[in-house]
DNA sequence: GCTGAATTCAAACGCTTGTTTGAATTTTGA
DNA sequence: TCAAAATTCAAACAAGCGTTTGAATTCAGC
């Protein structure tokens, strides 16, 4: 593979991105994307073998940049204090928060698989998602009285998760009025003490 | 208007909110509407001037339905003590965990919304939103100590939602393996008992 | 029953969609 | 340099899309 069709191929995912990131994947023609990556139509055939291919390329493309992005190590949670470890678990989640340009349009990516979510990568992405839950869960874990039951333990974890993908979420929003939040770094830090300030005492049940 | 062309806009708008819900604005066709609601095509445009009238007369349906679910009442929760408004805000909340059959679908409709926000009624579906959340920024502040800026007071209240909609947003996810959570009824009011209490010790900075 | 309005109908319309085709061009490796 | 493979190209293809059209049918009110 050459260099002048690497082009070509990047070109097309560079543009599939940004478009299926704005519209979704039934809102983007072929015609969208050939236009904005300026490259020939029976390309997308030829590199992708289709619209359904580049899409799933697209998906794994994001979810590797998100990965990348996020660089999520349950290990080194375990090596903290628990109130590190949640500390530094909350802000972990609070972090895409910071994403700009390319991170965004993934992060978007992901928001119109919930609604529509893929068949072939849906397990794919649902275990990209694992992680957090089981990290989440054996985190609160530390918090909670030894004969937590696993049903409870999880929707600890989940209501923890919740409180901060509600910003991640809805960030767009939140940046205009009446909200007009100023999302910097300064504001995630101070996000993620007062999150984590008020699950550990949420969960501080017999201290 | 007769009885008999009432017949017709209703089974067409009927199939658009099952449709709309299950795929989308552009995953939908006018084909698979009427279709599915037995009519002929052209009865869209009569009705409802065409595709995106039918889509906004379905969120303005859905709206309105949601709301008649939902019985929200900011007024009712200043009658009760704080701890109380508290659990009551939050099982209504949890509420639509209960959907059956077309609450489901509308719920659906508005998770469409939220990746791809429609011009016209964004402001609408805005609106419908602002009551809960002025609600429960006025809420948490009967928690937090007198001195707590409006942002921090709005951060409290947009994470405490994020405990609930969190199950809410995920709930088909959360049913399923390795999930197999089972909402029902008692698993709801358990749920709003957890979750308000978490937040009640969560706030409670000076008591 | 009659007339005008409302409603439904079948099909056409003009445009868009993703895939395919075969030729042209570029690249690769001997 | 040459031949084969890879890649790009322009255009066609078949199907689908939402809107429109004008006729047919139904409804409503006198």
């Amino acid at each position: 593979m050459s260099r002048p069709s690497e082009y070509t191929r990047n070109n097309i995912l560079k543009a599939a991105v940004a478009l299926f990131a704005e519209r979704g994947y039934d809102g983007t023609s072929i015609r969208a994307i050939v236009s904005k990556a300026r490259v020939n139509q029976a390309a997308i055939n030829y590199h992708f073998k289709g619209k359904e291919g580049l899409y799933f390329e697209v998906l794994k493309v994001a979810f590797e940049g998100y990965l990348r992005f996020d660089n999520f190590d349950p290990e080194r949670l375990k090596d903290m204090s628990r109130e590190e470890a949640l500390r530094s678990f909350v802000y972990q989640q609070l972090r895409p928060l910071l994403a700009r340009d390319q991170m965004i349009r993934y992060i978007r990516i992901f928001a119109w698989e919930n609604v529509r979510p893929s068949k072939v990568l849906t397990n794919f992405v649902k275990t990209g998602a694992m992680p957090f839950l089981a990290s989440a869960t054996e985190l609160v874990r530390r918090f909670l009285p030894p004969g937590t039951s696993d049903q409870d333990a999880m929707c600890t974890a989940i209501s923890l998760m919740g409180q901060c993908s509600v910003f991640v979420r809805n960030r767009e929003q939140f940046t205009k009025p009446p909200f007009n939040l100023k999302i910097d770094e300064a504001f995630v830090a101070r996000l993620s003490d007062f999150i984590s300030e008020l699950a550990l005492k949420g969960m501080a049940r017999q201290l």
